[in-house]
Parts: C-alpha cells; sequence; structure tokens
DNA sequence: CCATAACCTAGTCTTTTACTCGGGATTATT
DNA sequence: AATAATCCCGAGTAAAAGACTAGGTTATGG
C-alpha cells in the first residue's frame, strides 16, 4: 500500500480546511471529531503540513489552520508528498539522493518503476483541492 | 512506498527466466548468485509465482523453473500481484473486499485514489516482460 | 545410491506505522 | 488578571509488516 493513514487522514483534513477557505480558522478538535480520530494524532499530521507551507496555524483561542494558498493552488501530490515523505513505487526512482542498488550495472526493471513513477506524478500533481471539492459536490 | 523486496526480486528473476525461456529450467540457486541474495528467500517468493500459474517447477537434479506463460504473455501487473497481494494506493480501492471505511458517506478523497489507481494499472497490465526484454537490449 | 533440486513450516529480527503522554507557549474572552 | 482554548513539541510505546533464516521432507537424473 502507497498510502499510510497519514495521507488518508490528512488529505480529508485539508479537504475540510478547503471547504471553509473563506471563513475564520478551524481548530483541529472539530476536524478531529468529524473524522473519529484523535486531535492529538491530526496534530503532527499538521506540523508537516505546515512545515511544508500548506496551511498557516494561528494559536490560543479561536485559534486553528487554514490553508495557506488556495485550493486550486494545492495539489494531491504537495499533502501527500509533505505527509508521506515520500511517493514513489521503489526507491530506486524516488528522487531525492540518487540511489544505490546494488544492480546499477543495466537493470531491466529501472524503466517499469520509472513508468509507473511518471503515471503517479501525472494524477498527482493535476489534481488539487478544488478539483475535488467540485467533484464531491457534483454528485 | 508501494513495492516492497519481494517485487523488486520477484520481477528481476523472472526477467531473468524470460531471457532463457527458450532453455531448460534454470534453478534457484543460479538466480540467487546473479543477483546476490538468498536462495532460501527466492524459494518463498516462488512459491507464490508457482501458485499464480507464473512458473513452472520440475524438481530434482537438473530441475528449477521456468515461464509457464510466454513473455509477452506476462504482466509486470501479474508478476507483482502474486508477490505483493495487492497494488492499490490505498485499501478502499484495492478491489477484493468491498470495504468497510468509515467514511462511506460521501468520502470526497476516494475518487482521486480511484484515479490514480486507474494510472498504476495502465503500466502494470500493458507492460510485459517482453517489452522490459526488448526496452533492456536497445539501450 | 547420491547429489541436486524443489517443497514446506516455523521462527526471528528489524523497521515502520500509528498512535499516546505530558508538558509548554500563545491568545481571545471575561 | 484569570481562564479556557488552542497550537506546539519531544519522547515513548504497542502492534503490524517486512525481510529474512533454520531445518527439515520429497522428487529426480545420472
Amino acid at each position: 500500500m502507497l498510502i499510510s493513514t497519514r495521507g488518508e487522514y490528512g488529505l480529508r483534513a485539508m479537504m475540510m480546511l478547503a471547504a471553509e477557505y473563506s471563513g475564520g480558522p478551524l481548530p483541529l478538535r472539530v476536524i478531529a471529531e468529524k473524522e473519529h480520530l484523535s486531535a492529538q494524532y491530526l496534530e503532527h499530521l499538521f506540523r508537516d503540513l505546515r512545515n511544508n507551507g500548506l496551511v498557516e496555524s494561528f494559536r490560543g483561542a479561536k485559534g486553528g489552520y487554514k490553508l495557506a494558498k488556495s485550493p486550486e493552488e494545492i495539489t494531491v501530490g504537495n499533502v501527500l508528498w509533505a505527509l508521506e515523505g515520500t511517493l514513489a513505487p521503489m526507491e530506486c526512482v524516488a528522487g531525492e539522493k540518487e540511489v544505490q542498488c546494488r544492480h546499477t550495472d543495466g537493470c531491466p526493471t529501472k524503466f517499469v518503476w520509472e513508468k509507473l513513477k511518471a503515471a503517479m506524478d501525472e494524477v498527482l500533481d493535476t489534481t488539487t483541492l478544488a478539483d475535488i471539492l467540485t467533484q464531491a459536490t457534483e454528485e
């Protein structure tokens, strides 16, 4: 499985923020209640979202989180990358550090992983939170 | 990461069998030596490959494994599905058992996972071992 | 008969995932 | 000024998955 609960919970939480984009900040407590999960766990996810410039935080009473950019400007890939760290099918095509893999002497399968990653990136990089929003309201 | 070492090792091993398709059976010992990994671990993988009808086994001296079908007839998806069990980005689109997920009451993100899975399946189901073979020799 | 191989079950070690705990800092409201 | 709501942060833990190893049995060619 490519996506863990971090990406699953995190993306759904981001959708809530997207729906409230014009309103005030949304506290984690509210998100946690609606999603039936612990606010403390969400805190960890939002730390990463914030460090990646995807949300803005407001402390104190009446505080909470808001999207740092408009839903049109945030892709699914942005969110998942922040939460999952990497999104490649295989380490050897994850980018980051040029990898290692004993089979540098012509690994026949690498091009499959590259094709796979390209196909995944196409979806992740072109789908925005706004797209999800319109898709959800259409149904 | 979507693919574990099972899929990684297994697909490379299948490529060796594909290269020797017209010859006699290849023992795991040989594959293990070339790939620098343990024959015992490979045995586990080949049990799954065999149970999924992808390889044929020959016991005893001069035994080993052969592809059960031609390289044109075996897709990367076939191999990985046999070894990884499932290849979906998320459990809710894995197929198998119609899942569960508390958020049945209109989960906005599900269509993203469906798009992602479709993009992945496109690559996995259309790329055959023969394709990899020609790609590898071209370079 | 013997060497070579597939077959099989169980067990172990490591890493990752999915959290919880317990505090501290900041801010709006009263 | 006090209080409650909220974000912030590091550590720790329990369960699951991943990556193997160990030690045997069975079949087959020479």
